[in-house]
DNA sequence: ATCCTCCCCTAC
DNA sequence: TAAGGTAGGGGAGGAT
């Protein structure tokens, strides 16, 4: 009864390369051909900056990037970097003295110069443009005001909601495409990485192109921009992969190579993405959690809203939007917390423009980066069957009538013949009517990390194959992966936001949620008065561009962002949401992925004003309660999910499902074990530790082909998991690699069918103090940099003592969690969510303002107000179960035969055993405890309203020693060491103290323990001191005993009498204890566990249990527990 | 009802 | 050639 194959979902699989190669999209190539063509090339090329060799500072406008097309398009040269000797004149609107110190020598004209000359059709006298005469400034400050003509934002449309466009002010987008011209039809660019030794498919001459790029990443360049990083270059050279990142030799890793491991991480766009997600998020909380909050670009900020206040006094209005403006400003200044805006900011085509920031002659051509080298040559390799694989996402894609157990195969050919004839139909393929095969041939199935919007242009996207990329758009371009580029410019990016708030939600390493409330109530600014200003220095400081998009919640923002791209910036308004949402297609809401929008469609909906019709009820039934409240919120533009703060890790693992292909076991069995390294290492560096292991295998489906149409890829497979649970939490190798080797062989797959593998550990505890300490602190590296202002406070001190230990520690992050509730910053951010649709809307009560209410659009009004009548205060939905479950479970390490063998090392950690004391009641076991100290038990579960300063459970260390006093005696099992010493049972004592309260103590007389023992026989030594809680072998939450009493049974096929002893002694105790319901849980348990594992040889075992337990439940209660009848039928069941 | 376990789904 | 990772939300269905 073990396997459970489960409902039959479609994999999903969106808009992945797999979906086009399926073919579905093949007819829309041709037309999107044709359309890139007809975008191509136009522009005819002008000289009227022959000669001139520029480098734009700072804010301008237009901005840099529009200026480099313009000045490339008329003739002239763009430096991404300033260089004195190359650079003949620079374009500013502004310059600090500082720079301009820098620079006497050098012409600063201001960006007009190039606007007019071009209008002019000539070079205009470039000294009527200086920005400085000699040394008095033309200008005064920001460069808002510099340019008379330019009061508007910079690029883009600022539009609002209503279209009205004509507010906006400029386009500066509209220029790119103005510069494509002649050149983009160049063949590939491609240059070799550095790294790719691959002996046996050298490529052929790069030198050439090598030398190209490294001349671009000129390390002058930097010299205007460098200072603004907190990042500084200390972090630069930090290694990209985890690890084993020697890697050199060897060619095409295979996975068995020792190698295989780090050579594919340092080459995985993916693996990089998650990692670097999780620094940033890590690097946001420390900003968050560290005392100082001083931001130091807020007078800038202020200094804007100032100037625009007084030219808005000085017109009297007259400008176009003053009113807006006005109206928006006193707002902000007088309610500020009631008017929110969330900023979504997000990198434009982020690999790409990394990639050509120091290759101009790039800019506006049809970029994609990719490992392809662009050739997609691959013989045909033996094994594969394309057809198949096409055929079975083809399946996928279409989602075809069930085939449910007819004969898949033959269904997808018949598939694939349809398909077929209507693609050759569609002639996309140049070579006429390409046979899969031959198609394959051209067709590199290397996925695009990303694509520039010139690409988009012909319908190519991320995540798309070089291949099909390359019908849609022959001319693309493509460039190696940088990741240490991504990473510079992503550390930019974050630094510069932190300089003007911490109220920040790290989305990804080129994204970014902001709750701007309390910046713009601070300062007085509008939200597109800060968008332009982040995203000017961002650009400043970068060379690349981002897009801003503005709302009054997350999924406005969100939203907002998608039009507001490329390089521009879009508000929606509270009061433009309805009509703004109202013609999106519902697979543009963050969250609807193909299978929800499949759903959807099904049902009618494609539009958000489609699903609008929809009632909660329904959608709820045919989604899920969650995830029908969302969408019936989010399609009316209603998003009430605050700005995440931080999240408590609930899982690390380490997977790879790329170029496996075992021929022996033994080399899954490496493989295993080089996983288990990694994420151990991994565990070690987010200080945890676990007690779940989940082994994932991908394993070729049957009747797939052997040889996957991607070179190395997956193919077609079957996902497989089995995990197991230990009794203690671990982050040691070999212990990880020795769980995952016997779930792995209970598997019994064929080796060469492994596609893929990975190891997932859950079940995450912190350890207290973990004096394996030598590990590196995982956030540290952001820390580390920022200068410590002067004024240590307490907190500072704190916080630097957190990193140099591991965030972990207790006492640290109770006191740190504490500091960040007391700044009301972001209220709102850590409430708990209530269930009902309307209540989420809420922003809290005493932040609606009857006034605004009253202006907002009916339905949302109504929606508001309904939501205020009926406002309970429910809450629930917050952190569904915050796992703490176990806390207190990792005391005991029992010294016995089964469990110890489980993880020799770990003894030391169990130490911790004070934090699990306090933890006090485990969630899981409600039941556990006594009567008499029930109370504990709340605490941990139930922590109320905001979880925020509980980011690690279990510790709840915090507490007061007097409230742990109390319980320690219940649940913690002191023990842990017990083991060697002497008595065997448990003493009778032991009863008396637990069921009278006192006990207490301990805590330290606990650690004593645990250091002095260490390794014991069997597990006749629990007991040990006295006041210990009724406990087996340490554990006596529910869940500890359980994964005690589960890995007993695994942990031998026969029972050994002697721990049946203990067992019984134990249930005795409870019985003794009167905690029957314990006991009858137990024993339940029991029963299950042996039918599940199939131990027969147990069976005996377990009625000799049960009949001693009932010998003393007579002896004692004058009665017997009431057993399932189930019992009886145990042998049968199990054979 | 609520919890737990095993997935699928989604995002970058 | 190519580098298809990773963590959390939440639904389905069974246990309690
Ligand atoms: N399937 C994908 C999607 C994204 N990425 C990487 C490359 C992207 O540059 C980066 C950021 O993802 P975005 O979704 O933000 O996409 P871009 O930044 O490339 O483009 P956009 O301008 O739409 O944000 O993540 C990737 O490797 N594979
Ligand atoms: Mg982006
Ligand atoms: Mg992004």
């Amino acid at each position: 009864m073990s396997s459970s194959s489960r409902g039959k979902r479609r994999k999903q699989m969106d808009k992945d390369g797999w979906e086009e190669w399926g073919g579905y999209m093949a007819a829309k190539i041709q037309k999107l051909k044709d359309q890139v063509k007809s975008d191509g090339n136009h522009g005819s090329k002008s000289h009227i900056f022959k000669g001139i060799s520029i480098f734009v500072n700072g804010y301008t406008n237009p901005s840099a990037a529009d200026i480099k097309q313009l000045i490339l398009k008329h003739g002239g040269v763009f430096h991404h970097y300033y260089r004195r000797e190359l650079v003949t004149h620079i374009i500013a609107s502004n310059l600090p003295n500082s720079k301009m110190a820098n620079l006497s020598d050098k012409k600063v004209c201001r960006p007009n110069w190039i606007t007019d000359s071009i209008e002019a059709g000539s070079l205009l006298p470039y000294q009527q443009y200086l920005l400085y005469n000699t040394q008095s400034k033309l200008q005064p400050g920001l460069q808002f005001k510099s340019d008379p003509k330019r009061t508007k934002t910079p690029e883009k449309q600022i539009t609002t909601v209503n279209g009205s466009k004509d507010n906006m002010v400029m386009d500066g987008t509209s220029t790119v495409l103005g510069t494509k011209s002649q050149g983009s039809h160049c063949s590939n660019l491609h240059m070799k990485e550095e790294n790719s030794v691959q002996d046996s498919f050298q490529v052929t001459a790069q030198s050439a192109k090598d030398s190209d790029r490294h001349a671009a990443g000129n390390p002058e360049a930097e010299i205007l921009e460098s200072s603004t990083s907190n990042f500084k270059q200390t972090f630069r050279n930090k290694k990209q992969s985890p690890k084993n990142t020697s890697a050199v030799f060897r060619g095409p890793a295979k996975a068995g190579d020792s190698n295989f491991l780090s050579e594919f991480y340092t080459h995985s766009r993916l693996h990089h993405l998650s990692t670097w997600g999780a620094e940033f998020r890590a690097y946001v909380n420390q900003l968050q959690q560290q005392g100082n909050h001083s931001y130091p670009g807020r007078d800038k900020l202020r200094e804007l809203a100032t100037q625009r206040l007084d030219k808005q006094s000085d017109l009297g209005g007259a400008k176009y939007k003053s009113k807006l403006n006005l109206k928006k400003t006193r707002l902000s200044l007088q309610d500020g917390k009631l008017q929110k805006v969330i900023m979504h900011i997000d990198m434009d085509c982020f690999f790409v423009s990394v990639g050509i920031r120091n290759r101009p002659e790039l800019v506006g051509k049809p970029i994609a980066v990719t490992h392809s080298r662009g050739v997609g040559i691959s013989k045909d390799r033996p094994g594969t069957d394309l057809a198949y694989e096409r055929a079975y996402y083809q399946n996928r894609v279409y989602q075809r009538k069930n085939n449910s157990k007819t004969n898949i195969q033959s269904l997808m050919y018949e598939d694939e013949l349809l398909d077929d004839c209507e693609h050759q139909s569609g002639d996309q393929f140049e070579k006429g009517s390409l046979l899969p095969t031959e198609q394959q041939a051209f067709h590199s199935m290397a996925e695009i990390a990303s694509c520039s919007y010139e690409a988009r242009k012909a319908g190519v996207h991320n995540g798309m194959f070089m291949g099909t990329a390359k019908q849609l758009c022959p001319d693309v371009i493509t460039i190696p992966y940088d990741f240490d580029g991504y990473n510079e410019v992503s550390k930019m990016l974050y630094d510069t936001v932190a300089k003007y708030t911490h109220d920040i939600e790290a989305v990804s390493c080129d994204e970014m949620l902001i709750d701007c409330t309390d910046v713009l109530a601070d300062t007085g600014a509008t939200p597109m008065e800060f968008a332009s200003l982040l995203r000017q220095e961002i650009h400043d400081g970068t060379r690349c561009n981002a897009s801003a998009g503005l709302g009054p919640n997350v999924l406005v923002a969100r939203l907002a962002t998608k039009v507001a791209k490329p390089n521009g910036q879009y508000y929606v308004s509270l009061d433009q949401v309805g009509e703004f949402i109202k013609d999106k297609s519902v697979r543009e809401i963050p969250g609807v992925g193909y299978s929800l929008n499949s759903k959807l469609l099904q049902l009618g909906v494609t539009t958000c004003a489609d699903m609008q019709n929809l009632p909660l009820n329904m959608l709820q039934k045919e989604l899920g309660p969650k995830t029908g409240q969302t969408m019936y919120n989010s399609c009316r533009g209603i998003d009430q999910r605050p700005i995440k703060v931080e999240k408590e890790r609930k899982s690390v693992s380490a997977e790879i499902n790329y170029g496996i292909r075992f021929t022996q076991e033994s080399a899954a069995d490496r493989f295993i074990k080089g996983l288990a390294e990694e994420v151990s290492s991994r565990l070690e560096r987010a200080g945890v530790k676990g007690k779940t292991i989940t082994l994932k295998v991908k394993v070729r489906k049957k009747g797939a082909p052997k040889e996957t149409a991607k070179f190395l890829g997956h193919g077609v497979c079957d996902n497989v998991a089995k995990s197991t649970t230990i009794a203690m939490a671990t982050d040691n190798p070999k212990v990880i690699t020795k769980e995952a080797l016997s779930l792995l062989h209970v598997l019994k797959f064929a080796p060469e069918d492994f596609r893929g593998m990975g190891l997932q550990i859950s079940r995450l505890e912190t350890p207290v103090n973990d004096k394996t300490q030598t590990s590196t602190p995982s956030i540290l590296q952001f820390t580390v940099i920022k200068p410590q202002p002067p004024q240590a406070t307490v907190n500072q001190s704190i916080q630097k003592l957190a990193e140099d230990k591991n965030e972990e520690n207790m006492l640290i992050e109770e006191k740190t969690s504490k500091l960040k509730l007391t700044p009301e910053k972001t209220p709102r951010s850590n409430r708990p969510r209530s269930d009902t649709i309307d209540e989420l809307m809420l922003p809290s009560p005493s932040q609606i303002d009857k006034v605004f209410l009253s202006e907002l659009p009916a339905d949302i009004r109504l929606q508001i107000e309904n939501a205020l009548k009926k406002r309970k205060c429910s809450s629930s939905n917050e952190a569904p179960s915050i796992k703490q479950h176990n806390v207190n479970v990792e005391s005991q390490k029992p010294g016995c035969s089964f469990w110890q063998s489980q993880s020799t090392t770990t003894s030391l950690e169990t130490d911790q055993s004070e934090k699990a004391t306090k933890k006090c009641a485990a969630l899981d076991e409600n039941i556990v405890a006594l009567p008499s100290f029930s109370q504990q038990k709340l605490s941990p579960i139930k922590r109320p309203p905001n979880k925020s300063p509980r980011k690690s459970p279990r510790k709840s260390p915090g507490k007061s020693p007097k409230y742990n006093k109390k319980q320690s005696p219940i649940f913690k099992v002191p023990q842990g060491k017990p083991r060697d010493r002497s008595n065997k049972n448990l003493s009778p004592k032991k009863l008396e103290f637990c069921t009278d309260h006192k006990h207490n103590e301990k805590v330290e007389e606990i650690k004593g323990n645990s250091n002095s023992n260490k390794q014991l026989p069997r597990l006749d030594t629990y007991a040990s001191a006295q006041p210990d809680p009724v406990n087996l072998a340490g554990a006596v939450t529910l869940t500890e005993v359980k994964t005690l009493m589960k890995d007993w049974i695994k942990s031998s096929p026969t029972p050994e009498e002697e721990d049946l002893t203990q067992f019984v002694q134990y249930l005795g105790e409870l019985v003794l204890d009167k905690n029957l319901e314990m006991v009858d849980l137990l024993i339940k348990y029991l029963y299950r566990l042996l039918v599940k594992e199939q131990a027969t040889a147990w069976w005996n075992g377990a009625m000799f249990i049960l009949q001693q337990t009932q010998d003393v439940m007579r002896a004692t209660h004058a009665a017997v527990l009431k057993v399932s009848e189930s019992w009886t039928n145990i042998p049968q069941q199990i054979c």
